[in-house]
DNA sequence: CGTAACCTTGATTAAGATCAATTCTCGTGG
DNA sequence: CCACGAGAATTGATCTTAATCAAGGTTACG
C-alpha cells in the first residue's frame, strides 16, 4: 500500500504523512471481485470504507426484491461514513448496523476499511479534518436534494438527459481523457439495469428512453458508448 | 430575545452562554406571517437560517411551474447551512445563492439569520461545534437517503403509512403532548396539499389515499386530524 | 353571508412498470 | 475457431398507478 495516494482522497487531503501511515496502520485492506459483497445492511457496523481501486454500488432491497441503487463510489471516495456522527456512542452498540449493501461492481475492487473508534479518536484532535468531513457532507447532500427534485419533478427523458450531461461535463473538466473515446461521448461506468435503478426506473424504460432520444437525433447509443449528437437539445431536454 | 433558549438549538447545544451571546449579537431576527418568502433561490447566500417560532417550508419550482418541499423546518431547526461549507470560499462570491426557496408557514414565524462569514470564523475555533454540525449533517443525510428510497421503492400509500408512523412515534417519544388529542392520533402540521408536495405526489392522489386507507378501518381523517384504528395494519401497509 | 382557501370526488389520460419473448455480447471450454 | 451459455439489452403487448382535468363541496373568517 502506498502511503502518498491516500491524499487524494478528498477527507485526508488535510492529512499530514505521519497521520496517514497511522490511519493506514489501523486500517484493513481488502479486495473483491465483482459481484462481490463489501456489506450488507444486517451486518454490525465496524467503520467507513474508501474504495482505493474499481467501483461499489450503495443499494437498499425493498422487501418486494426490488433494488434501488442509492449511489456508487468511486476511487478515492468513500462510503458509510454518516453512522460515525450519528447519536455518538451508538457505534459502540453491537446491534449498530450499516444503514445499506455496498456490492463491488469489477473485478478489480479494492478497499480500506477504517475502524469507527480509531478514526473518530483521530478527528476529535484534528479540527481541519472535521471541516473536510463537513465539507464532504455538505457536497453530498447538495447532491442527494437535487437528486430528489430530479426524480419528483422530472420525468424520464429529462433524468437521462440530465444524467449524460452531467457525465459529458465531468468529463471536459476531467485531465485525463480516455484517448480512443471520442470528445462528445462517453462511457457508462456501469451496466444499463445499475444505470435504470440510479435514475429510479426500471432497465427497460430506459432502454425505450435511450431509443426514443436517438431516434430524435439528439444522441447515438453503442453498447455503453454514448455520443452527443446535438447538444442543445439535449440541453433542452434536460431542461 | 432570550439567550437561554438558544441552547435547544441542536448545533448550538454545546456553547457557552457568552459564544451564544456573541452568535445572537452578529445574527438578524426576523418575523414573518403566513406566506411571506424568507429566501428565495435567486437571492446571494447571507448566512443560514434558525427558525425560532412557526415552521418553515423549503421548496424547489420545476420550471413548468410545480412545486417540490424538500424538506419542513420547525422550531430550533436549521435550514441553508450547507452552502456554508460548500468549496471554501464561496460564500464571499457575490455570485454564490441560496439553494432553494423557503417560505413562512404560519403567521407568528420567527427566524433568526447567523451571517456565514462570522459564524465560520466561530467554528474554525470550536471543535465541539463542528463535531455537531457534522452530527447534524449525518442526520440529515440519512433522512434524505430514506426519503430517496422511500419515493423510488415504494408506492403512496405505503409513503402515506409510514408518514403517519412516523408522526405516531414522534409524539409517542416527545415530553409535550398535547392533551386535546386522543393519544393514537396525530395532528398534521401542514396543509394536505404540502403534504402531498412533500411525500412526492399531488393532493388529490393524497385525498384518495386517505380514503381508501380510511375505508379500509385502518385510520379515520378528520380534517387535520389522523386517527389511528388499527396499527398492526397501519405497519403492516407502510411495510 | 360572501369569498377565498382547502379539500374531495369523478372521469380521463399518460407515463412508466410488468410480463414475456428475443436478440445481442462476450467469455469459456471443447 | 466454434459452440455454448450466461448476463445484458432490446422490443412488444398489456396493465397499473398516479397525474391531469374538471367540478363541486367544506370550512374559516372577515
Amino acid at each position: 500500500m502506498d502511503i502518498s495516494t491516500l491524499n487524494n482522497v478528498f477527507v485526508f487531503s488535510e492529512l499530514s504523512t505521519e497521520d496517514l501511515e497511522l490511519i493506514a496502520k489501523f486500517s484493513r485492506f481488502k479486495k473483491y471481485n465483482k459481484s462481490d459483497i463489501i456489506f450488507f445492511d444486517t451486518e454490525p457496523y465496524l467503520g467507513f470504507y474508501v474504495v482505493l481501486e474499481g467501483m461499489v454500488k450503495i443499494y437498499k432491497i425493498s422487501k418486494d426484491g426490488r433494488e434501488h441503487i442509492l449511489h456508487l463510489v468511486d476511487k478515492y471516495n468513500t462510503c458509510a461514513e454518516v453512522p460515525l456522527f450519528e447519536n455518538s456512542g451508538a457505534i459502540l452498540d453491537k446491534d449498530f448496523r450499516y444503514p445499506a449493501n455496498a456490492m463491488a461492481m469489477e473485478d478489480t475492487t479494492e478497499v480500506m476499511l477504517v475502524p469507527a473508534r480509531q478514526y473518530i479518536e483521530l478527528i476529535n484532535n484534528n479540527p481541519p479534518l472535521s471541516m473536510k468531513m463537513i465539507a464532504g457532507f455538505a457536497k453530498r447532500l447538495r447532491h442527494l436534494n437535487h437528486h430528489i427534485e430530479s426524480i419528483t419533478l422530472k420525468d424520464v427523458s429529462k433524468r437521462v438527459a440530465e444524467f449524460i450531461l452531467n457525465e459529458y461535463n465531468a468529463r471536459q473538466k476531467s485531465t485525463r481523457k480516455e484517448k480512443s473515446l471520442p470528445p462528445e461521448s462517453i462511457r457508462l461506468k456501469i451496466s444499463k439495469y445499475d444505470l435504470a435503478s440510479y435514475l429510479g426506473t426500471i432497465l427497460e424504460t430506459l432502454s425505450r428512453t435511450f431509443k426514443k432520444l436517438q431516434d430524435d437525433g439528439i444522441i447515438e447509443v453503442n453498447k455503453r458508448v454514448i455520443s452527443i449528437r446535438d447538444l442543445p437539445r439535449l440541453k433542452e431536454t434536460a431542461s
